[in-house]
DNA sequence: TCAAATACTTGAATCATTCCGGTTTAGTGC
DNA sequence: GCACTAAACCGGAATGATTCAAGTATTTGA
């Protein structure tokens, strides 16, 4: 489905600006608000920062993107949404991958006890040091 | 083990204010920066936020306080450690409740497929609204 | 085409956290 | 017990992501 007919059926309207963020968080590797700043901006002109912030937290709501915050790191956006998988930090360059979840299909939503909460999501973050960094390092 | 033998272990002077924390730390629920400070105070008289900013870190960084930090919400200290459990909270009130792990003994740290990631730490939230809430909401 | 609702703009405010330079204190060796 | 050094603590200022506010522009569907 287009951009454009999801925009629609979460209810809200197309501009030029929103199909700009999809694009760019599509393309982009868990890019942050200023990232997906730069990247509107180049495709589309001039849109305010406040702007991005807007619509993302709109897109966020109408369930085009899922926002992930690793702790001490500004929030960052993806558009693989409804398939709960988790995520790879980095902690030296704070660089985000997607790890698949282990549990099936709407897996890991299930703590052993609940306490009585009503539960709708999980966020599963793996902590590590990756690739590139192991390697910087070991020099 | 006592806080005091536990602070010389991880290297850390003993303080007033640093034992303060501690025990104002195990007594209170998942508490945030600014309660602990009020714990502290009503224990031991005037101790500055900044101290309490730093000996929290110390403390985290020594290993005897785990330190989380729920999406959108300040960071909070408990004195579970050691043995990664996980935690639920309320997306109405913020309240944070421990629940265990479901994987057995130091569970959870490995994810399906580490892309090359030295994983050290997993973290797992549980989003949803806490029973409190829940009651409140049907009123 | 027009009105109403939604989106966007600029500018300022918020708030947890960190940074800095100076002062005090705990711990160690004498 | 005393002095010395590193670690803790202090007040004050700075940072930075995010939000708030109020006015202007654009999309949409009637």
């Amino acid at each position: 489905m287009e951009d454009e007919d999801r925009l629609r059926q979460a209810g809200l309207r197309v501009t030029a600006a929103r199909l700009a963020i999809m694009q760019t968080v599509r393309e982009g590797d868990h890019l942050d608000v200023d990232a997906v700043h730069r990247g509107v901006r180049r495709r589309v002109g001039q849109v305010s920062l406040q702007a991005v912030y807007d619509s993302l937290h709109a897109l966020h709501r109408g369930g085009l993107l899922r926002r992930i915050e690793p702790a001490g790191s500004p929030a960052r956006y993806e558009t693989r949404v409804g398939d709960n998988h988790h995520h790879l930090v980095c902690r030296q360059c704070g660089r985000v991958t997607d790890v698949d979840c282990a549990v099936g299909h709407a897996p890991c939503l299930d703590p052993v006890s609940d306490a009585g909460y009503l539960v709708d999501e999980a966020d599963v973050i793996y902590w590590g040091v990756c690739p590139d960094c192991r390697s910087e390092d070991a020099r």
